[in-house]
DNA sequence: ATGTCTTATTGTATAAGA
C-alpha cells in the first residue's frame, strides 16, 4: 500500500483549522503529523479530522505552547506518550501504524527551539534543546535493531526539530553559524541523533545537497518570497529497512501564502510499504 | 538579522515564546 506522511508546525491548530481542512483535502495524506497545536486535549478540534477520514487521533497538548498531534486513516496498534527531559511538555509522541504487514512506528517530535543566545550557560532554554537531542540520540540507540535483525526495523521520525542541519539547509550557511538553530554544537547533536538510528534524511533524497530547501520563513520578513531567507526546520527521517520503499517528497512552499498562514509549511514523504 | 505572530492575563495593553 501507498502511505503519504504530512508533519506541519501548525502553530494553533484551533485558530487554522480551516488551513488544515483545506490541506487535507488538497493533499489527503493518510496520516498527518502537528507540532505546536497550542490547544489542551479538552479543546482539540476532533470533528473536523473526523468527518475528513482522520479517525486514528493521539493527541497530547497543553495552553499556551507545544502539543503533538497524530491524525490517521491508518488504525494504531499500539500508541506512546513520552515525557522528555524531565518536564511534561507535550513534545513527543509515537504510534504504531497498522500497514498490514509489520507496523511501522512513527515518532511525531518537537524539539525545543531554543531561544536566542546559544549558550547553555546562560541560555536555559538552548541547554533544554540541547539535552533533549543527547537523550533522544539515546533513545534512539537503545532501539536500534540489532545485527542480526536482517529485515531491519521499519520506523519514521518525524517533525519540527527545530535544526537546519546542511548549509543549504539555511539562506546564508555564513550569516546563521552563531544563530540558533544552525550553530555547529546543534549541527553535532542532530548528526549523533541521525547516527543513532542510521537515519535517512528522505527529502535530501530527492533534492542535492547542494540546492537550497527551507520549510520555514520567520513572520518578521515584510516579504517572505522575496528576501526568502529560510530555514529547513522541519524533517522526515526514515530507517534503512524502508529505504527501498521511499517514493517521493514534496515540500508546500506555496502554502506559505496562505491567509492567516503559519511560518512552517507542510513537508510530506510517500512510501510504498 | 530584523521585527511578527500567538497565547494568556492582576486584560482592551503587555509579556513571553517562537
Amino acid at each position: 500500500m501507498s502511505l503519504t506522511i504530512a508533519t506541519w508546525n501548525i502553530n494553533s491548530v484551533r485558530l487554522r483549522i480551516g488551513n488544515v481542512e483545506r490541506f487535507l483535502k488538497l493533499r489527503k495524506p493518510d496520516v498527518l503529523c502537528l507540532q505546536e497545536t497550542k490547544c489542551p486535549d479538552e479543546f482539540f478540534p476532533h470533528q473536523a479530522f473526523e468527518a475528513l477520514g482522520y479517525k486514528h487521533r493521539l493527541i497530547q497538548g497543553m495552553k499556551s505552547y507545544n502539543g503533538v498531534a497524530i491524525l490517521s486513516k491508518v488504525p494504531f496498534t499500539a500508541t506512546k506518550i513520552h515525557h522528555r527531559c524531565g518536564k511534561e511538555d507535550c513534545r513527543h509522541i509515537e504510534a504504531a501504524l497498522d500497514t498490514g504487514n509489520d507496523p511501522i512506528l512513527i515518532d511525531n517530535l518537537y524539539i525545543p527551539a531554543g531561544g536566542d543566545i546559544p549558550d547553555p550557560g546562560v541560555n536555559d532554554k538552548f541547554a533544554h534543546k540541547l539535552e533533549f537531542y543527547r537523550e533522544m540520540a539515546e533513545w534512539f540507540a537503545e532501539r536500534r535493531p540489532k545485527p542480526r535483525m536482517r529485515k531491519g526495523l521499519r520506523r519514521i521520525a518525524v517533525g519540527d526539530l527545530n535544526v537546519a542541519p546542511l548549509e543549504h539547509d539555511v539562506w546564508s550557511h555564513k550569516q546563521l553559524l552563531k544563530i540558533v538553530s544552525h550553530t555547529p554544537m546543534e549541527v553535532e547533536l542532530f548528526g549523533n541523533m541521525m547516527a543513532a538510528m542510521d537515519w535517512i534524511d528522505v527529502p535530501r533524497r530527492f533534492v542535492p545537497e547542494n540546492e537550497k530547501l527551507y520549510s520555514w520563513w520567520s513572520y518578521r520578513n515584510t516579504d517572505w518570497r522575496k528576501s526568502n531567507r529560510g530555514r529547513r526546520l522541519d524533517h522526515i527521517l526514515a530507517t534503512p529497512a524502508l529505504s527501498s520503499a521511499i517514493r517521493s517528497h514534496h515540500i508546500d512552499v506555496d502554502m506559505r501564502d496562505w491567509e492567516q498562514a503559519s511560518d512552517h509549511v507542510p513537508v510530506l514523504a510517500t512510501f510504498d510499504v
